[in-house]
DNA sequence: CCATTACGCTACGGGTCGTAGCGAAAGCAT
DNA sequence: ATGCTTTCGCTACGACCCGTAGCGTAATGG
């Protein structure tokens, strides 16, 4: 009953190999040119394909691009280091080597860019990256309550919610300083992070203790 | 003896109105149209100026935006609400406010992305954005630190990275929030994103206290 | 063998870029 | 006033990239 849509369609079917070569491609121009300069012109013929044969699979340079770099953060692990601070430290170093690399740094960003005026590319990126990459802080909690360094969650709407917090503010924190402050995420600086992370701005405070959580309102 | 560019060149002055209405119309066209299909020529006819007047001032699109966006910034106070956990709150909410303009959503992140191939421009970013506002994070530093709600500094050195840190720790959370994520920074997200500043994740766990800062090893 | 789809190639109108050249306008110095 | 200098508006230009149409060919399934 699958008239449409069959598994295997009549015809030609499409090169899976185009496919990798033209993402291969729009990386490398990413690396020599940047997002500006970026031609598709220009990836097809690194990729050794005509310029229709991209325009039949992408629409544009956008969701090109947000395909050729969501490849890249897939390559992101958390491997158990023994306590929650070397689990972040670990995955932030990754994450900071990954905005390293310039294919990622000049890539995500104009996406991002993009992404405010077009509703569409938005979803693409949130399922293609963002959405991804939570696995990441969701394993890293659920490892850290087992060892009892978290407390549990109080109910799944507020560990949903966290768990967005948590992300927004560990991917933000290092976006904004090798982006924007446009300095580099090292161990010291991770190490900075991920204390306050877990511990607070206000530790060794006079008024750091229950006196700032009265403050804040409880719960 | 100030022989060279002397306060008062010779010739006809540029116009300051032309400045200003140039920016304007570039912040304009940024909400119509987005970064990508933001030409100069259509800036040039909003601001009612010639292009060639507008190539005379800036060497192209990333340079024009830079000080369009910069000054959307200065925008930013931090009036004293009385705790530190207040007066956080209320510059977050002044930044995601800013953050859901569109002139400042798609410029800041357009120009941050050219900027990772561009040394000048990753300057001009710095010197125009960036330290500009790390003014917030040294005036309620400052004042959390009379009321005794943060320690007090152990070095200018180590005084400055923390300063630096807090400031990527704030903005990249909001404008990962708004821009990557997509999704608001309201009241409620500023009201956690807070109180984990300020805490900790660890906080009421059981070993949230000095078994934790022992984990991390120690100052 | 035939229908169907993908592919490579060429060519095209349309738009933007950044610059050159020109005469006119607007300041300063004498 | 009268030069001198710099900016301004305007027009025109070659160069580049865009996105699509059209065509013949290649690869697959029925």
């Amino acid at each position: 009953m699958q008239s449409r849509t069959p598994p295997t369609r009549a015809g030609r079917p499409r090169s899976a190999a185009a496919d990798a070569a033209i993402l291969a491609a729009t990386r490398a121009a990413l690396v020599e040119l940047g997002w500006s300069r970026l031609t598709l012109g220009d990836v097809a013929t690194r990729a050794g394909v005509a310029k229709t044969t991209l325009y039949r699979r992408w629409a544009g340079k956008n969701e090109l691009v947000v395909d050729a770099v969501a490849e890249l953060f897939d390559e992101l692990r958390l491997p158990d280091h023994g306590s929650l601070a070397a689990d972040i430290e670990g995955v932030v170093l990754q994450f900071a080597a990954l905005l390293a690399r310039p294919e990622a740094r000049s890539g995500l960003m104009a996406v991002v860019a993009e992404a405010t005026r077009d509703e569409t590319l938005r979803d693409r990126i949130r399922t293609s990256i963002v959405d991804r990459q939570k696995r990441l802080v969701l394993e890293g909690r659920a490892r850290a309550q087992s060892r009892g360094e978290l407390p549990p969650e109080p109910g799944p709407e507020e560990a949903a919610r966290t768990a967005d917090l948590i992300f927004d503010m560990v991917a933000g924190a290092v976006v904004h300083r090798t982006l924007v402050s446009a300095e580099p995420a090292d161990e010291e600086w991770v190490r900075g992070f991920t204390r306050i992370l877990l511990t607070g701005l206000a530790t060794h405070s006079p008024f750091g203790g229950p006196a700032l959580l009265e403050e804040l309102g409880g719960v």
